[in-house]
RNA sequence: GCCCAGUUAGCUCAGUUGGUAGAGCAGCGGACUGAAAAUCCGCGUGUCUCUGGUUCGAUUCCGGAACUGGGCA
């Protein structure tokens, strides 16, 4: 059977996606999904940079705006999300384009990761944290290693959370991490797929993400941190982890000023750029486009619509 | 003009009882398969401001200069 094409849009936050992925929706007759970890939340919207209604044009898309901020939403949802999507867009004799930045979302959908065997387990997540709060974290390493010893060997002691997931599938499933990991890792994508990776001098896009967290102070990024900040005082949820919304929490509670909030939003911007080129980097099958070798977005949007046209 | 303090990694600063130096932050690299904008791991050579002197040897002690801050006129 022939594979259902897909074409993948990503790259470190503020390199210019959204804009690019108009352009290409429209040249190859696209409608497009979020692979945005943030942008699905409601009323965070100039803190995620999210596309405006204006943008979009009449281009269609999926996974924006579809959660309140006080749910917690995570990969196995939006892969169910995204493969509904993509069936709905194939039926239409169109192609879907995934746009976003959460490199972890873009590759479990296109190796179609299997998640089917259990629900998340917050009882039993909550117990193990708090098995690493009370008797350290070495305690719960142990407890790994007795397990399953090559997952111990992978993750640091230091990395309770991976740790908690680790033991979390072994206790539901009786099957060792390390070995589902094994497995997921040998499949091959479902999808005839391009995997495009936009990226730009290190210099360039530090700028840019510099300047991009000042403009969203003046479109009113604090009003937006202050209303998830009633809903969620503790900033117990997944949204309120959200960079831009996270830091002014310390702001509100009175312990820094709105100077401080500003420049640790745009450190933690730029360490997220730097871990998702980290990312893309290992992944297989990139396309990289690298804004230095380009004359401007025409060109880039020019060679990305051949090659998707050449392979159909 | 005089007096005091300072000048060490991109930034803030430790330190060397004289044997050419180290933290935090920044920056860089990496991991990641149901929290992922999450979580975690690793990487520290720099004219120790310049210039004379003492010394086997000075970033460290002494003299001078420059710059910065504070004080007195």
């Amino acid at each position: 059977m022939k594979k259902t094409p897909l074409v993948i849009l990503t790259g470190p936050t503020a390199v210019g996606k959204t804009a690019l992925s108009i352009e290409l929706a429209r040249a190859i007759n696209a409608s497009i999904i979020s692979a945005d970890s943030m942008q699905i939340y409601r009323g965070m919207d100039v803190g995620t940079a999210k596309v405006t209604k204006e943008e979009m044009q009449e281009i269609r898309h999926y996974g924006i705006d579809i959660m309140e901020p006080d749910v917690d939403y995570d990969v196995t949802q939006f892969v169910a999300m995204a493969k509904q999507a993509i069936h709905e867009i194939t039926e239409q004799g169109k192609i879907p384009l995934v746009v976003g930045g959460t490199g972890f979302y873009i590759q479990a959908l296109l190796y179609d990761i299997d998640f089917e065997e259990e629900e998340a387990d917050t009882a039993l997540r909550l117990k193990l944290s708090d098995i690493a709060r009370t008797s350290g974290n070495e305690v719960l390493h142990e407890m790994l290693a007795a397990v399953d010893e090559e997952s111990a060997k992978a993750i640091p002691a230091g990395n309770v959370k991976r740790m908690i997931r680790a033991l979390e599938y072994y206790q539901h499933t009786g099957e060792k991490f390390s070995e589902y990991n094994h497995r997921q890792r040998q499949k091959e994508s479902p999808y005839d797929f391009h995997y495009f990776v936009l990226t730009d001098d290190r210099e360039k896009l530090y700028d840019r993400i510099n300047r991009r967290v000042d403009l969203m102070m003046e479109q009113g990024i604090c009003e937006e941190a202050k209303q998830l900040y009633a809903v969620d005082q503790k900033g117990e949820h997944t949204a309120a982890k959200a960079i831009g919304y996270r830091e002014f929490y310390s702001y509100f509670r009175g312990e820094c000023t709105l100077e401080d909030v500003v420049y640790k939003i745009k450190l933690d911007s730029r360490h997220f750029a730097k871990r998702q080129l980290t990312w893309f980097r290992r992944e297989k099958d990139v396309e990289w486009f690298d804004r230095r070798e380009y004359e401007d977005d025409r060109q880039i949007l020019t060679e990305m619509t051949r090659r998707i046209l050449n392979k159909a």
